[in-house]
DNA sequence: CTGAATGCAAAGACTTTGCATCAGC
DNA sequence: GCTGATGCAAAGTCTTTGCATTCAG
């Protein structure tokens, strides 16, 4: 069975790889359907499964009530989401990359938690 | 607009205390249809909404698909989810504490993950 | 009593699937 | 040219909603 590069999941690809953001799937089909018109819903559905897969994606909750789809990158990166005003905040790998060795240590496993979503309040949102 | 502790809001909150687990809203229903033959999904739905809006409960995404659902504990508890063979481990508090601890002090925010789910690949499956 | 919560059925949204056609390799 | 991928439409699943009825306070 081989694997076929074809323009849909390339399209995906370059979108999550441009974009560098977390999308959810009507997101990427909205935002490809200019450049592929006629690229259906059930072929979205279909190549970021195949994607996913094949580890070139990754999935993720963030708490918007879908799952969010991002470009796999080599570097781990993690979010803290305020659940009151939705923002994102970066959590820099040198705050996480502790915790995940320690996990390791004492569970004897492997994390491969590419992406964590850590929910609380951000400063802001604390104030008022 | 006097809120009501009804008998499914009820069975609900006594079903995820007693089972003490992560349940999924199709659980949820056919655990309670024995004692509540009437009981309908889009109840179990409104009751679920209701009980999380006012904090009584808690949903989690384990990577099951749907989200799952369980008592909101003072204390909190984390899981280590084997990606793999979906066994799910215990992280201690004392592991996780001093992450939460760490992102509060330089973010400067209120972590409110009261489930924090952790992706891996556990010891036993890491060996085949 | 009163109005919030429920049951029911219907609508809506989301996701999957079968099959003929298309297009990578 | 093969065969895996896609488009389309239809089916399946999950979730929400309107409305009459029930029941908690």
């Amino acid at each position: 069975m081989t694997v076929r590069m074809t323009s849909a999941r390339k399209a995906i690809l370059e979108e999550l790889e441009s974009s560098k953001a977390h999308l959810t799937i009507n997101q990427i089909h909205e935002r490809l359907s200019g450049r592929l018109p006629s690229l259906n819903v059930s072929t979205v559905y279909r190549s970021l499964d195949f994607l996913s897969q094949n580890g070139l994606i990754s999935i993720s909750d963030m708490g918007v009530g879908t799952p969010v789809y991002e470009i796999m990158k080599e570097e781990t990166h993690h979010h803290l989401v305020c659940s009151s005003c939705k923002q994102v905040i970066e959590l820099e790998n040198d705050l996480v990359a502790p915790f995940f060795e320690q996990i390791e240590k004492e569970k004897k496993t492997k994390v491969i938690t590419n992406h964590l979503v850590v929910f609380g309040i951000c400063l802001e949102c604390k104030e008022y």
